[in-house]
DNA sequence: AGCGGGATTTTCT
DNA sequence: GAAAATCCCGCTT
């Protein structure tokens, strides 16, 4: 688990993409989910478009906290996001996880979010929803259950895509979103119901 | 298939 | 009091 902690520990856009791949584990009732993330974004510091850009607040503080905790804020009047803090103590900085791919447990994915298809996963606030993530889980450790992060090897580089953020006005420039190449859970502009 | 607007509440100015 | 790291629905093309 330290070797998921050194991993962490790097700048944002450096640990970013290689959260890809990975996966998390959600227990609940007993239950187990496993879903792969497939779609990130990297924030810091010195980034506009970052909730620690104007420095800690009580919302943001987890993000200055040390780098394998959970940061979940509530946002648009309805939705959950989640974030795994990166960086060192202090520094303000996290990643958006943006996308899931169910691989165990997706019938209770879909209770927690009854749609149908891809939907169940394909953006920031439908994963949190599908995983039961609010802000009762903000700061948890995720070397721990009920959600830890299990480390899986490098992808290849070319299954990498980056592109500009979404859903941001600031710092539009900055290549920070990553996602896996061809993956059908990465976030869409419309979804086909199939 | 694409665009536009409403929902709804926490947080910060 | 305004904006927000979003989602969903309905109308138009």
């Amino acid at each position: 688990m330290q070797q998921l902690v050194d991993l962490l520990s790097g700048a944002a856009c450096d640990v970013t993409p290689r959260l890809l791949g990975c996966s998390l584990r959600r227990t609940i009732n007993g239950q187990t989910i496993l879903a792969k993330i497939v779609e990130v974004e990297a924030y810091n510091q010195t980034d506009a478009a970052s909730h620690s850009f104007k420095g800690k607040t009580t919302r943001n503080e987890v993000m200055f906290g040390p780098a394998g905790h959970l940061y979940v804020y509530f946002t648009y009047g309805m939705h959950y996001c989640c974030n795994i803090v990166t960086g060192v103590t202090g520094e303000g900085s996290a990643v958006l996880i943006r996308a899931v791919e169910p691989l165990n447990g997706e019938d209770l994915m879909r209770s927690l979010r009854p749609v149908a298809g891809v939907q169940v996963s394909n953006g920031p606030a439908k994963l949190c929803q599908a995983l039961s993530v609010d802000t009762s889980m903000n700061g948890h450790d995720i070397t721990q259950p009920p959600l830890e992060l299990i480390l899986a090897p490098k992808i290849p580089e070319d299954s990498i895509v980056s592109t500009p953020r979404i859903g941001i006005s600031r710092a539009k420039d900055l290549l920070w979103r990553f996602y896996i190449k061809d993956n059908p859970y990465v976030t869409s502009v419309r979804n086909i119901t199939k």
